[in-house]
DNA sequence: CTGTTAGCGCATTCAG
DNA sequence: CTGAATGCGCTAACAG
């Protein structure tokens, strides 16, 4: 244990006590100091806030966690953060966390649940005020283990019928739908699919082949390829079909990323986009749009998702009664034509 | 304050003692076997691990931490994680870090040191066992808490003459000059650039135009835009370029992403890659070597970045003595030919 | 190998 | 508006 040392003596971190002493008021006045000043009269608050400056006090959360039982932190949970499609979301929740006073912990679970798992027994010792999963896939043991500590959670990018307790995102069976319904709006019947092996890009594809076969219509080929996205793996996808014979005349890529390497591809072995093969993305539109051609995609609005993840938190942390009115939350996707599908 | 509850009711959290006496052991047995299992008889393992399952025990890291005054922390703090070049090198830092127990704050800077500044110090707070800055430029007074504090720091992605503490990265002046030699062996006398405003990439920037000057090369032009990184940016680098007639025999930008969107400007334009115009990136390797055309870029091994930080934090917090022999890693770099410039 | 004692630094009562 | 007392849950040091 460290020895206790409040006697301002240099080489220690100064703690409330000895900020107190030099303002020749009591601990619990540089507390409120810091954390109601409004609750404290100016011109002690000014002595306290001097004395702070002067021995270079930073409050120990540690302690004020123990003490009041808030962390001040939030875990978020994320598949990977390489060439990700969900980093404007992770931009904007942190954003906004940090302007409510909270910090936070990143765990990457690379699509892996039982990676989540560990990492949530981890996370959990540290008694976060909110958690953010990515998805609604979790194993039994996570789940069990979420209902029973009770933190204010939110799942996002997907929708399900049962959520743990909040849910912000869209329906990934939805987008395949539109997608195929698009494609067939266009004419399209020759179609084929280049996605990733991750949960919800699969049910999109699944979503979009059963769509399509209810017109009748059955996809040329799936390339299916191990994530993460990155350019190199949407190349292989679009080589593997071309190879195959069965890129058809439209190929649906399950990211962006994925769409880029395909053009990629395309470019490289003279195929023409959209005149030779048509293609389709997934993701942000600022990829999409500025590739060359522009992808044609289905629009997430990131940041949105990762503001009303943030709202829906902190609104639950004021105000844990909440929680009988479950937050329940599609931000819907968008079709976004662009000449090349 | 939360009510005392050690009585094991339901709806409490269990404490250290609760699995205590459920084990039938005292409290510190209970600390022990978890911390160090070896140091408990196997019979009492045995007991005190079934009674952590059968409480559902998570330990209060923050009671830990207040504790031992080790909080297994550690905060990295990034510019950005939007198309990030520092992917890898988080990725391999975080697993590193799970590895060997401790969890990861996040903070993001957006390229400003006072943001930076303000992120720190609410950072501080969490008593961090180590701290991750991107780069070597930091607000004074950041630089002087740091030090004072005393907390084990690597700066990586960089190189610098004074480092706060330890260091791992490259210089981005010898990557200018590097590309410059590229440049100029290959004959080129007529370069442009596409440049973001961040701090390392204006380095690399001016060390490559002062390189060029001292074999009478003076570039033609050079697009400077904002951070961050996106296709879009880069198009409007080239287009910038273009449209003043500047562009020159080679355009080198700085980054890979920069450089796709100067591909894509190019392909838009009928500018044939690279016998109208050769391009250069700079990042990691993947994304250049799968461009089309494959692009000529200087490569960065993130990955190596990452794993290298996560060992100098872990030999310095388990052998503070090390602070004596200071580490000061350059990873280098490599210019990778690929035909397009 | 196990237990006892004594805080870590702070915030929550409740008084004044 | 300010202060005193108390304990959050855990681990470091010793002792046995």
């Amino acid at each position: 244990m460290a020895k206790r040392c409040s006697s301002s003596r240099a080489g220690t971190t100064p703690t409330l006590i000895d900020v107190a002493r030099v303002a020749g008021v009591s601990p619990i006045t540089v507390s409120r100091t810091l954390g109601r000043p409004e609750a404290v009269a100016p011109a002690t608050r000014r002595r306290v806030l001097e004395a702070v400056r002067a021995t270079a006090y930073v409050p120990n959360l540690a302690a004020g966690s123990l003490a009041s039982s808030r962390s001040r932190l939030v875990a978020i949970f994320l598949p990977t953060i390489a060439n990700s499609i969900f980093a404007d979301t992770v931009q904007a929740l942190t954003e906004r966390l940090a302007v409510a006073g909270y910090q936070t912990l990143l765990g990457l679970t690379g699509y892996s649940a039982e990676q989540e798992e560990r990492l949530l027994e981890a996370v959990l010792g540290r008694r976060p005020d909110g958690i953010v999963l990515t998805g609604t896939e979790h194993s039994q043991v996570s789940r069990e283990r979420l209902a029973r500590v009770g933190i204010p959670l939110v799942e996002a990018w997907d929708l399900c019928a049962k959520p743990l307790d909040m849910l912000v995102g869209f329906s990934h069976e939805a987008v395949g739908a539109a997608v195929a319904q698009y494609l067939l709006g266009k004419g399209y019947r020759r179609v084929s699919l280049v996605s990733l092996d991750d949960p919800r890009g699969l049910r999109r594809c699944n979503s979009l082949i059963a769509t399509l076969a209810g017109h009748g219509v059955a996809p040329l080929a799936t390339a299916l390829l191990p994530a993460p996205a990155t350019l190199a793996v949407g190349r292989e996808g679009l080589a593997r079909l071309l190879d195959a014979g069965a890129a058809g005349e439209v190929v649906v890529c399950s990211s962006d990323t994925l769409a880029q390497g395909v053009l990629a591809e395309a470019a490289s072995r003279g195929v023409r986009v959209p005149d030779d093969l048509a293609v389709m993305g997934f993701g942000d539109l600022s990829c999409a749009a500025h590739c060359h051609p522009p992808l044609s995609t289905v629009r997430i609005d990131g940041p949105r998702i990762g503001n009303a993840v943030a709202e829906a938190l902190l609104a639950r942390i004021a105000e844990p009664a909440l929680a009988r009115t479950p937050l329940r939350l599609d931000v819907g996707f968008e079709v976004v034509e662009r000449g090349s599908a």
